[in-house]
This record gives structure tokens, sequence and C-alpha cells, in this order.
DNA sequence: CGCGAAAATGAGAGCGGGCTCACATCGACC
DNA sequence: GGTCGATGTGAGCCCGCTCTCATTTTCGCG
């Protein structure tokens, strides 16, 4: 069918070793031949067949993203900054998706290393199941993890700080005199470290405050992603809503807008609320949403460069990165005034 | 390194060649037999290479797919309904971006072929430069063309109608009154046929009003994308400013609120706004923005049908998909009052 | 001029799995 | 009992390329 290296070789008159090797850049070719050869391969329109070259070589030059939803702008920014990092030195990113599931995750990682990629970014859907991750990286295959960490896997990872993030964001409302303090989460967030550690700040931050944990303060929405509407709803029409709440990842913060707006309340005045993981419209939002900006496309990056480093040898421990989260201080957030306890709908507003 | 088949046949106490038909599922293998070796193979913890499979037979099980940029939700979206159809045949995903660069372009197809696809999904980048694609198709690789097509390539496309969806959102906004109706578009409004398609349904709506087009009202924004700031900007503080503008697509858009929120522009009074492209945070927008929907899951969706048609040895004549867009009128569009035209700037207002 | 090392080339063995072909086995049917 | 088709199995070539090894050519230098 295609065009190989034979082929090439044949019309440049050279055998099919020398071909190979000025195609496939290495060994001696001399000068002369070489380019003939590259000529002819020009002139046939040869493609090269990476199976075939993968096959002989045992190297793929493909690394695969295992992303838990590629919708999410989080994971589109992330494999963005990753693909920067891997195309510079040639590979090729593949992705995939494991909506949040360990199951898809597992076949995911299968079909990448049927694949023969030659290293794998992960980011893991249950902190408590990484066999299937152990496996590949006792198979030769390097794993790094984004975003997220799996208990007992001594593997690279590239996690924002989502303790430092989150407390900050409570320090902020607590200083404004928020004391019922709720937060919007995913049913995930027993199984995705990066939500148990924002989850973990929210906890921490209010016990150093004196104040108790309130359960009923934690939305959970129960489908994995995309839920934060109804359990935001819920939160607020309950018999002790909370006066600043806090959306655990991007997901539940347009769920929380929408619910918001649904229940005519005004934000940062009404309601407080801080958004983790920024994005351009929530600086655009009425009012403008104050947000935990994380490092996205950088944590891609680093996982990236992780991964080059390991598969080109690299054999240090484990590193584990823990990139800084910033606090955007917009308008989303008031102060606690005595009144907001009492009557806390919107009376006037728009239209 | 790996498990091979071989392997698996000798624990099994078979030939290789039985070992292969059991696990990769064709020609005749005993009851028994499969037994033993599919238990050995999960023993072994035996995984299929594809690279030689694919060398060997010729079909790698892989689609790619070529996006303008992966970041961009309507290709996230779209991404996801074309996996959501080819994964359910057994087929792998792979997404590569252009960057809405032809050359990239043309990269990535060589780069896809290279790894043995067995079909494409391409946004193309350049209406007029289809060459690339060509080959393609003529060395046996079955494309299928989203969003946009290319002039004089006679393949399988799936795309919405954008004329259709330029001229309802046009209409609505002349029955509105206005009449000085501007576009933010980007500069590749020549290059893809989508984006044509809008700046013709513009123009077209205009004429067919008895208006003569402005190519004033026409701001271009210089980078492929996400310029829409500036280029908006420039036309809302221009000479003559239009009641009125359709932002091209989602960057667009945001980039056309940003700028709307920085000139302190009231929408939906002062100034009308019509997104092409709906999503999320559009309705929950204050105001909410009118918005061209289109079915983005389902254009991924039939793209792929299409490409696994064709593929399955189809060869009916190209198919041209075309699905509706659909006018989604929410407040960010007003009735013009005569005093618009004068004073335009919000003079009140928040803050 | 001759020698040795470096440079250039070719032959050919795999990489792992698909696939064809030859052969063996087994019933079924006349 | 013999023939035939269906079923099961194994041997071995081939896919296109990498890579080792042997061989030839080139060239610097004593």
């Amino acid at each position: 069918m295609g065009v190989t290296v034979r082929d090439v070789a044949l019309q440049a008159g050279v055998s099919q070793a020398t071909a190979a090797r000025a195609l496939g850049g290495y060994g001696y070719v001399g000068e002369a031949a070489r380019r003939r050869i590259l000529t002819a391969a020009r002139a046939l329109g040869y493609l090269p067949n990476n199976a075939a070259r993968t096959l002989a070589s045992g190297t793929s030059n493909i690394i695969g993203l295992i992303a838990g939803d590629i919708e999410n702008s989080f994971f589109a920014t992330a494999a963005r900054g990753l693909a920067d990092v891997v195309e510079e030195f040639g590979y090729t990113l593949i992705i995939a998706n494991s909506d949040e599931d360990v199951a898809r995750e597992r076949r995911a990682v299968d079909s990448l290393r049927a694949n023969k990629v030659d290293g794998l970014v992960v980011a893991p859907a249950d902190s408590r199941d990484g066999t299937h991750l152990a496996d590949a990286v006792s198979a030769g295959t390097p794993i790094v993890l984004l975003d997220r960490t799996v208990r007992g896997l001594a593997v690279d990872s590239a996690v924002s700080d989502g303790l430092a993030g989150t407390t900050a964001a409570m320090r902020h409302l607590l200083a404004q005199g928020h004391r019922r303090i709720g937060m919007v989460t995913n049913c995930a967030h027993v199984l995705l470290t990066s939500m148990t550690m924002r989850r973990r700040g929210w906890e921490d931050a209010l016990r150093s405050a004196g104040i108790k944990p309130d359960d009923s303060l934690l939305a959970v929405a129960s489908a994995p992603m995309e839920d934060g509407y109804r359990a935001t709803l819920e939160l607020l029409t309950g018999p002790k809503p909370p006066t600043a709440v806090i959306a655990a990842n991007n997901f539940m913060t347009i769920g929380a807008l929408r619910a918001v707006r649904e229940l005519d309340i005004e934000l940062g005045r009404d309601l407080s609320l801080v958004a983790f993981d920024d994005f351009e419209l929530l600086s655009l939002y009425e009012p403008p949403i104050t947000a935990v900006a994380q490092p996205v496309r950088q944590l891609g990056r680093e996982a990236g460069k992780l991964l080059l480093a390991r598969m080109h040898g690299d054999s240090v421990n484990p590193r584990r990165l823990r990139l800084p989260t910033e606090l955007i201080v917009r308008d989303s957030v008031a102060k606690l005034r005595d009144q907001s306890r009492t009557s806390r709908r919107a009376q006037a507003t728009r239209r």
C-alpha cells in the first residue's frame, strides 16, 4: 500500500539498510547517498511506518494522557501544557478519557500500553486503586500523576497545593466575618486526592478558627461531575444555609452559579462565593467571582518534564511537585452583615 | 520485555498459531484449547502488541482527530461526541492540535498517517489548501471534515448551518430595529468556511434588509483566536459604533464581553449582543446572552458515523451534513431606542 | 606506498502477530 | 466403507523497520 524504505532504496540505488539509515537518522550514511535517498523519498512520497518502527525499536515516541474529562477546561489546558513540553522532544501526545471511572481508566491504561506508549500521565480516578498503574510501572512504562495522587504508589506527581489554596480562601472568608461557610464538592471527594485536600482545607480552617465543621454545610453532588447545581440548591434552601460557599472545582462553580441565579440571590451581598479553579469568564461575571487560581498549564508542563526525565533514565526518588495556588480577590465575597442571616433573598435586582 | 503470544502458547501447551488465533479472535480454535490459552494469558498478564498487530494486519483501530485548538470548548465537546461513537466500535481516538495553522496541520496529518490511523477527522485550517488531505484520501485513509469544508475536496463533512444561524440572529436584531450591526470575527474568516458562512450571513441579511454592509463594522481579530477583545474595543470606540454586535465564535464572545465590560457598556440596553456558539455560562451571564446554539456534540457524533461508514467500505458519493442551529433568545438584545444612537455609554451603573 | 582506523555500505536476523497453507481429525451421509 | 465438508492445529512467511555484524571504501599519516 504505502511507499516503503525498500522502494526508496531501489529508486536511490542503494541497499535497504542504507536507505533505512538515512531515513531513520541513525548510523553512518555518506553525504551523496543521503541526498539521493532523501530526494527519492520526497519524490515517492515516503512516510515512515510508525508501527514497524515501534515494533522494531521497542519505542513509539508516543506519550499517553488519561484525563478525567477532556471537556473540563482544566484537563484541556493541562493537556496543552503537557503537549507543549513533550512535542518539543518529538513525542506525540495521545489523550484518553476515564470519565472519572477506574474501570475505564484501567482499560485506557491497557489500551495505551498495547499501543506501546513510552510514558503515561494519569489523573487517577481513585486514590485507593492503583494496581493497574503499578503494573504499568513495573512493566517499564513510567507514569506521572497529574492533579491527584494514589495511596501507596511511589511515582512522580504534579499537583497544585489545594490545601493551601483552600486555606487562603477560608481565611479570606473568615476575615470577612463569615462563620457558616459551606463547600460544594462532588461525591468523588473521597476518591480524588485533589478534592480531599480541598475538603480538608475547609475543615482545618474552620477548626483552627474555633468553629466545629458542620457536615450539613457540605454539599455533595452525586453525579461525579456537573451535578453541582442540585447540590447547591439544596444547600442554600436548607434550614440553616451558609453565608459563604466555596465551589470545589469549575464544574461545581458553574452549577453553583446556576443555583444562585435561580434563587435570585445576589452574590457579593447576600451570599459570598469563592471558586476553586479560575477561568476567564469568572472575572467577567457580575459580580466578578473571587477564585483560587491554579497554574493549570504549568501543571501539565511540569508533569511532562517529570515524565521525560523519568523516560530518559532518571532514577532518583519519586518527586512530588506541589505548585502554589493564588487567591484572586474579586467582588463575590462580602463582609458579613447581620441582616444577611435573616433575609437572604434579593428583593429588587435585575430587569 | 512484554509477554508475547509465544509465551502464552508455551504455557498453554499449544502452538503459537493457535494461541494467536484464540487471542486475536480469528480462525478456528477448539473450546478446550481456547480456555487454556485465555487462562494462561491472564496468568501471564498478556497484553497484545498493537504495533505488531498493526504492522501485520495493516489496520490499527485508531482514529485521529485534528482539532484547531482543544482548549476551545467547541472542539473538546465535538471530540467527546466523536469518541463516544468510535469507541463503541472498538476504535481508539487520538487527538492532535493544528493551532489553526496549515503547516502544523500537515505535520499532524503525516504523523497520524505514520501511525497508521484507520481514519481521520479534520477541522481544516485553510479552506484553500487541502493537498495533504487529498493525499491522505488517495492513499487510502478516509477523511471526514468537521465544522468546515475545503474547496475542491470531495469528502464527507459534518458542519453546522452557520449561514442559517447567522441569518436567524440577524433577523432577530433587525426585527428589534437595529440597522448598524457589527460582527466580531477573526482573521481566519477567509480561511475557515465556518467563519466565512457567518460573515456571509451577516452581509446577506443586511442586503436583503436594504442596508449596505459597512466593512468598518466588521471587527477582525488579528491573532487567529482570542484577540476578540482588542477588535471589539476598537469597533465600539470607533467613530460610528454599531448598536448591535454578533460575536462569530466563543473566543470572540469572551473577548467581546471583556471589551464591553471594560467600556462599562450595559448589554441589552446600550448595546445588543448575539453570540455564535452557546455555552453554559452565557445563560448565567448578566444579562443572559442571546446565542446561536450549535449541536456540537452531535456534530462530533455525525462525523464519527460518516467516518465509520466510509471505513467500512461505504462508497457512495461524499455526504455533506449540515446540522441546524438554534437561536436561543435571552436578554442581551434590546429594542433599538433613538437615544442609544447619541449616548451609548452607560452613565450610572456599578460601583 | 602501505597500513590502520574511520567511514560507508550491505546482508540478514529479528520485533510480535496475522494469515495462508498443509495436514489431521471427526462426523455425517449415501 | 468411502467420500466430503466442517473443524481444529501447526509450520512458516511476511508486514516495514531497526540494528548487529561483516565487508568494503576512504583517507590520514608515517
